[in-house]
DNA sequence: CCAAATATGTACCGAGCGGTACTGATCTGA
DNA sequence: TCAGATCAGTACCGCTCGGTACATATTTGG
């Protein structure tokens, strides 16, 4: 059984696409319902029946987010040492959140870190989410630990807390209008912080043995 | 000529650091009229001929919190070294975001990184005057260079640039509950890159002489 | 060809928003 | 003692908020 009754008339994903847009740039309690029906291009009731509300909207537009815009994040995770990782991460990061053709900063930033009472659990989803990467950083620099490019008295969990600092810095930094390169250039102080504080084994390091 | 008419029923000042609060804690826009007044003990005309309306009582707001939450700054700058500047920053921005007695980050970020375009000038003056800090912190570092305490190669705005992305990420995360001594040790890894990529004078490299 | 099912569009709901008019109360200066 | 000035409190303004009722349009299954 394919589809009962009328077909909708606009393309899902494209709308979420839309939403994404206005709490990317206006955050969630400054977007306001009409505000994102008008950018997605359907009338509110055509909202209400396809995503549920506005919060259920702004969720939905979080993970798509973190699909689409954050796969920097998880391709990161997947070079061979955790400096490497790091680099990664905070080069990466500092191109995504000033892209062009993009809001500035991100998503789980702008949408709102501070809310009125009755919002609070869109503020707590944010953080609890932004912790849970973190919590996924520290695991891989754990996993660093034991195949040795981290030294054993290295702390991923606080290593992990410093790179995630410094990325929602950059982030909170992008919005203001402050320009890629720039992020670049303090990623790179970033990561001789974290070099000199971790014992990292460096990319060079790693090919020329000792 | 002293005072004519009625005096006010309320410390204005001390009904603005209850405004400050609610501000922090809720955000410009989470943050109704209604709540501003209740909570400074106050009704709406009162509010409103003292400070003028929202977003006059919000800049007041922010001006008092700069003026005493954020001391701790203008005293960091009176460090005799850039590193020391640096290292009292971090440390003292861990302490302010984490105050058990106060809203948790810092007013300049809760208070709204994004906004409803309509309110576009509150998120606008909230980052320009943390750019502002920034391009103080860069000056306090091109006096350092002509100290001696950064050397001549040091990039002054650069490093001022990744000091403050750092706090930033702090006043983030201290807002998703992270404790202080995390962040306390976020920010030794931060002074650990300063170090590394300025090639600061140490504090104990500072009293033996080579 | 019709009934069930789903989508669209208009028009509306109560509630809360930021902001204010107006009445009364309380002070100073003459 | 009373006029002028300022403040406090109630009650309200128009507007927008998030959310929905309802009539209509378009599809599939029988």
């Amino acid at each position: 059984m394919p589809q009962r009754g009328r077909p909708r008339g606009f393309d899902a994903d494209e709308a979420l696409e839309r939403a994404v847009e206005v709490f990317w740039r206006q955050g969630y309690e400054g977007a306001s319902v009409n505000d994102l029906a008008e950018a997605m291009g359907i009338n509110k009731p055509s909202l209400y029946a396809a995503y549920g509300g506005k919060e259920e909207l702004f969720r939905k537009a979080v993970a798509r987010y973190a699909e689409t815009d954050m796969k920097y994040a998880r391709d990161a995770f997947a070079q061979p040492t955790a400096y490497e990782v790091v680099a990664a991460l905070l080069r990466e990061n500092a191109i995504a959140v000033t892209r062009p053709d993009r809001p500035l900063g991100c998503l789980s930033i702008q949408g709102g870190v501070a809310c009125a009472t009755e919002n609070a659990p869109v503020s707590g989803f944010l953080a609890t989410s932004r912790l849970a990467g973190e919590g996924a950083l520290a695991d891989r620099f754990a996993r660093a630990v034991v195949e040795g490019d981290l030294p054993v008295h290295a702390d991923p969990v606080a290593l992990a807390r410093f790179v995630m600092i410094v990325s929602e810095g950059q982030a909170v930094h992008a919005a203001a209008g402050v320009s890629r390169e720039d992020l670049r250039q303090a990623a790179e102080i970033a990561l001789a912080g974290f070099a000199a504080a971790s014992g990292a084994r460096m990319p060079e390091q790693a090919t020329r043995p000792v």
